[in-house]
DNA sequence: TTGAATATGTTATAACATAACATTATACAC
DNA sequence: GTGTATAATGTTATGTTATAACATATTCAA
């Protein structure tokens, strides 16, 4: 494998497929986020958990009230700003990015890399959505930012198209 | 002037100072608009260019309520409907943006460039948003997309920080 | 001039998010 | 263990943003 070829890998991991075992990303973000908690002291109590686990259900961003539906289907009553406020701690501490253009949040992918700068790619067809972490995208940035005299605090990168596996069905 | 600099120059245009001739500004988007209309053989009616006048108010996003609390300042009677379809044809026009992360609009900066697909710079200081317009940006964005077998439809790109004015001034 | 398309008016409601204050749980010093 | 401060959750109400659905008016061309 080319060197060019080993960096566009690195730099463009898979679009999350259809069929994959999808267990598997919730357990281990289920793990890693117990263990970033530890590390940081914080509390991942009942309510953040369940949160955390209505957030991994798929790779489609998922609404505020829509977890709280999750939680008040069995008759339960769960208020709104129980779930605002456990979305607030686990977005507080790294676990869930909050896609802004369509008031829905979404498990972290990259839980641990301490990276609040995230940047999206939503399918419009199936609604997965995956991070992007480009460097060189980043770099880009970083430089255009600066030639504007800017000084950057956070960002907003969502990008949206259709994913590899919705082209490829169509 | 060196290559590199007029290069610098035409990818980074000078971020809205606090003191310019804004009256400038809104007469020219107001006339560019018409003009666009025009071509498109799409009509600016009174409360559309009511509505782009708002949002030209100034370079900080205003939302769509606060447009219609303008309006109805002086005790008229404008519904949320009539600015939000103002909003939606001035936004398919390419005279408007919505910025995502404000739930806000403002005016588009360079009208007739027939570009949906603007990066945006928030100042959280004085509010002030201007385009960013980077061709190297879009370059690695387009890349770094295509290199994970993403179609792109449109994007949102919002940088938060703080503009050279505020930060000269604090 | 009449019919189709476009634009606006009107009412109601959906969808998303936070304020304010009460109560309960946890941890830690003493 | 007891008190006490902090953190977490519960509860009620409200604020903010956006759209649905249907009625009426305007425009423009055949
Ligand atoms: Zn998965
Ligand atoms: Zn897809
Ligand atoms: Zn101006
Ligand atoms: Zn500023």
């Amino acid at each position: 494998m080319s060197q060019a070829a080993k960096r566009k890998t690195a730099d463009a991991p898979a679009f999350p497929k259809p069929g994959h075992n999808h267990a598997h990303c919730t357990k281990e973000a289920l793990r890693k986020a117990e263990a970033i908690c530890a590390a940081r002291k914080t509390k991942l109590t009942d309510i953040r958990r369940q949160v955390l686990e209505a957030v991994w259900r798929s790779h489609v961003p998922v609404g505020a009230y829509d977890i709280l539906a999750q939680f008040n289907a069995g008759g339960g009553r769960v208020a709104p700003m129980a779930v605002y406020r456990a979305l607030e701690f686990l977005m507080d501490n790294g676990l869930v990015h909050r896609i802004a253009s369509l008031n829905a949040y979404i498990g972290c992918a990259h839980m641990g890399a301490d990276h609040h700068a995230a940047q999206f790619l939503i399918c419009r067809s199936c609604g997965t959505t995956a991070e992007l972490e480009s460097a060189p995208l980043n770099r880009a940035l970083t430089q255009a930012v600066a030639a504007r005299g800017f000084t950057i605090d956070s960002q907003i990168v969502e990008i949206i198209g259709v994913c590899p596996h919705c082209r490829d069905a169509s």
